[in-house]
DNA sequence: AAGGATAGGGCAGCCTTGTTGACTTTCCAA
DNA sequence: TTGGAAAGTCAACAAGGCTGCCCTATCCTT
């Protein structure tokens, strides 16, 4: 298992499948992660909140409306552990939670004013480095990027981030349709 | 700053720039890196471990005998937070601590066979996974994710990324007389 | 030889953010 | 009307970050 031992008949060379290789790329993901998150954490430190609560606002903001129960399957964390951020920001006053239309039960998600403007600077700050570093490697190696990400995904998250980028503004809870907790 | 204003002149096409396909690129980081962590957090819940044992056991894999100091600054925590981990590692036989030859403060960290054993499971697992990202988006797709992810990182963390690649079995740290490790 | 600096570690205690369990409110169907 | 299911809340615990302070052993310089 040290080097990757099937020369597979078909031509290209899989060097780049060798396990050193590999390895690289998990290193560069563990690091590349850690900074992805450094300039969000810095902002939201000063304000005492945690990346939880950067994650909320940031599905709020692309699904205005959505439940609590959306919310979580988008996360993959447990209700009692998205309520806990979840109450403060509503307590903070950047998110209001009204009670659903069509079920009284759930609670309709948006951001107020002044969550919008954190969002906004949070958004900011992570995207500046995303851009600079799509704009330091190139259209090509972005799209290579975006491939091995979505490949890395399994079945069930892979159609959460579609359903995403295919709904842009549309609930995503009613399927009944069984999905793990 | 809604969508990127900026036709630089130069030709190329920008619209893998605009704030939306940044935020796809963010997302898809988000949800990757989940799937990422997933299937060694799986073994590591089996028996009682987090993540942060696993990022211990592969870098002392990646550089054997490497000192405290050296680990915790490319894990980037504090001692404190390291040291739990550390000694339950230590405790639990996956790892042994021995004092340093050429200074008797330090202490020079390997695995046993047992951590060999664990370090291999959870790697395999997590190579498992990103090898068939690879093979699934080919190499030209990875240079790309590559590229992308180091354009990501800041100065002194692509240094310490560098610093794994260019001295695979050397000390990090300070070197102050050339001893074979 | 003395004193400061460094490597490592322990203890106390804080915080965020995961977890499970138990609970209320609301809806819907028998 | 009643009982189950679903949405959301509250309580308590654990992992693993963090800081602060203290301690020993070991270097290294004076």
């Amino acid at each position: 298992m040290r080097n990757d031992p099937h020369p597979i008949p078909g031509g290209e060379s899989l060097l780049f499948l060798t396990d050193d290789q590999i390895r690289r790329g998990i290193e560069a993901m563990y690091f590349a992660y850690r900074a992805f998150t450094a300039d969000p954490d810095l902002i939201l430190e000063e304000i005492g909140y945690g990346r939880a609560h950067h994650r909320a606002l940031h599905f709020i903001t692309r699904d205005p409306g959505l439940t609590v129960t959306a919310l979580l399957e988008v996360l993959g964390v447990t209700k009692q552990s998205l309520n806990r951020v979840l109450r403060t920001l509503i307590e903070d006053g950047l998110v209001d939670s009204r009670v659903g239309r069509r079920d009284r039960r759930e609670r309709q998600l948006h951001l107020t004013e002044k969550g919008v403007a954190l969002e906004r600077r949070l958004s900011e700050a992570q995207r500046a480095r995303v851009r600079a570093a799509y704009r330091a490697a190139g259209p090509q190696a972005v799209a290579g990027f975006r491939q091995v990400l979505e490949a890395m995904m399994d079945g069930e998250m892979l159609a959460q981030f579609r359903a995403l980028r295919e709904a842009p503004d549309q609930r995503l809870a009613p399927r009944r349709a069984g999905s793990a907790g």
